[in-house]
DNA sequence: GTGAAAGCGCTAACAA
DNA sequence: TTGTTAGCGCTTTCAC
């Protein structure tokens, strides 16, 4: 690759100086037609392209924000990934992917990034790295369904009402033995509050709630048989209500196994709805997350918070029950 | 948030010059254990990080690539693109999300931040953005499953034999009406090997081919409106061969509707077998790729491109027949 | 209206 | 073994 065409080579060409190329190009302060036409034609004949990085030294910003998730590979965050790229790229900044995997060192360094100023910002869904990590700052976070640390605005789902329209759907359907899966979570986070609607809702109809911990970063062969797990201990289960879409379905796989099919023998309800689901799995029945707004919402704040302006510091986004056959 | 600590001041408490820290800094040239014992006590009282971005000037290298897919809401992109970052991290280097949406103006301005040096590469598997775009450069750039300029290396499943494969399956399950779906394509592309292969196949079983384009970018609701045109212009169909696994799920449903259940009545198979289809949709037939291979090939011929050295123009990698129930 | 000059923070010849 | 100096390419204050 040849030597880079810059700014002082189409001021030469220009016959002016740098400053007021960089004026032309910046469409800043005074300036004759005579001299911008003349610089512009200079740009051209040229094929003069601005040096982002020295830009970026002088701002201070890189216009790149990352996104931590444990992985894109899940209906869920692939939605809500592109739909945050979306929002990122219409004011102009770009997005960096972060696969934690569940990985905390990798989840760090992605932390580091931000502190490098690699990123101007980070929208996060996954928080392996020690809290200190995000305690530490008032840097430009958000954060999506996980509780990071109070300073941290959150966007997460009305995962309480998704909780109880789905449990009451399965009474509805006539359950009497409905299971719970969730993640086993020692630290808090909008997730359990799907839980802690099914529990209630469930007390409130005198049965006993039962939740199986699938944790979120085990294969799906080690989920598969936890959830295998369930049938062999309450062979009773008629009712399952699944954290995600992918253990419902796992459920219903896990069923059919054994004999027993869905919704006959077994209604399951799920939780997401990502449209890739819904068109792989139409026959589930779940609770959609409205996805698009989630990260217009996310975006929001993290402008709001990259231009220091004070932020809401919870922001809840309702959900909506999709009916298929299987409850 | 307060100046920023710099080398300067590094230095200046080390008692030392800024060269000497920036040499500690990096690990060259001689030095005293003495003086490296000062300055990285130096940068630890002052809690020091190197500012990326000035390094990034005098390098002019970002360590990004871009990554442009059509999207990454989609099972293959998703798992592919997860895989890509996972390489790309492993040598140090971030991904930067470019869902081109079949836009053609975002995609082009992905290529640009390229011409911008904020990125270093390019891995793409879309190319909406004309083609002299891409022709006019010998920058690191390399495709998937697209043909983009005989500059640009590709890389691509073995679509023939997968093909191949997929045809013989239905035919060999006793279909004797087989139907493809295709995207329409005027420009020459790796994935139309599937269609050539599936009319070799059938051509050969003195069968007459018969393909259905079903335009990537549409909208899943039109790709359903454009599958159920098919069973009403050809009733005595009995086997598709999909492009892809959401138009053979789509195929499935379509069927559904007008009461042809599969695979009693159809016969499916897809193309892609990406992890997210398998587990939400066991029971589909297709073709698997192998994305973690094509996403290490392409990250070794970008690190070789980068590097200016030579690569191959053309990789193929294997596919494997994921037996299912729909054929 | 436009030019000269300083600086963003870091790196690397070249001297010492 | 270390310091001096000159950039990397762009932006901007301040003269003129």
């Amino acid at each position: 690759m040849g030597k880079q065409v810059k700014l002082d080579d189409v001021a030469k060409l220009a016959g002016v100086s740098k400053n007021t190329a960089s004026r032309v190009l910046n469409h800043r302060g005074y300036l004759s037609q005579k001299t911008i036409d003349k610089v512009h034609a200079a740009m051209a004949e040229l094929n003069y392209r601005p040096n982002v990085i020295a830009r970026q030294l002088y701002r201070q910003r890189t216009g790149l924000v990352g996104l931590v998730f444990p992985t894109v590979n899940n209906p869920f965050f692939a939605e809500l990934e592109a739909a945050l790229e979306r929002e990122l790229f219409d004011r102009g900044i770009r997005a960096v992917m972060g696969n934690s995997e569940n990985n905390p060192q990798k989840e760090e360094q992605y932390l580091q990034l931000l502190y490098d100023r690699q990123i101007d910002g980070l929208i996060v869904g996954a928080h392996n790295a020690d809290l200190t990590s995000y305690h530490a700052t008032k840097l430009p976070i958000v954060s999506i369904e996980r509780i990071v640390s109070n300073q941290v605005p959150v966007v997460a789902a009305d995962n309480y009402t998704g909780g109880q329209v789905a449990t009451e759907r399965l009474l509805a359907a006539g359950c009497k033995h409905i299971i719970h899966t969730n993640y086993p979570q020692d630290l808090p986070s909008p997730n359990l509050d799907r839980k802690a609607a099914y529990e209630d809702v469930l007390t409130q109809a005198g049965l006993t709630p039962l939740t199986y911990p699938i944790p979120f970063d085990e294969p799906e062969s080690a989920k598969l048989e936890r959830i295998r797990q369930i049938f062999v201990d309450h062979p009773e289960v008629d009712g399952i209500f699944a954290d995600n879409d992918t253990n419902a379905r796992l459920a219903i796989s896990a069923a059919t196994e054994i004999g027993r099919h869905c919704p006959e023998d077994l209604k399951v309800v799920g939780f997401d709805g990502a449209a890739i689901t819904r068109l792989l799995c139409p026959e589930l029945t779940t609770i959609r997350q409205d996805i698009p707004t989630m990260a217009r919402v996310a975006v929001d704040l993290l402008a709001d918070r990259i231009a220091g302006k004070p932020v809401a510091p919870t922001t809840t986004v309702p959900v909506k029950l999709v009916a298929g056959t299987t409850a």
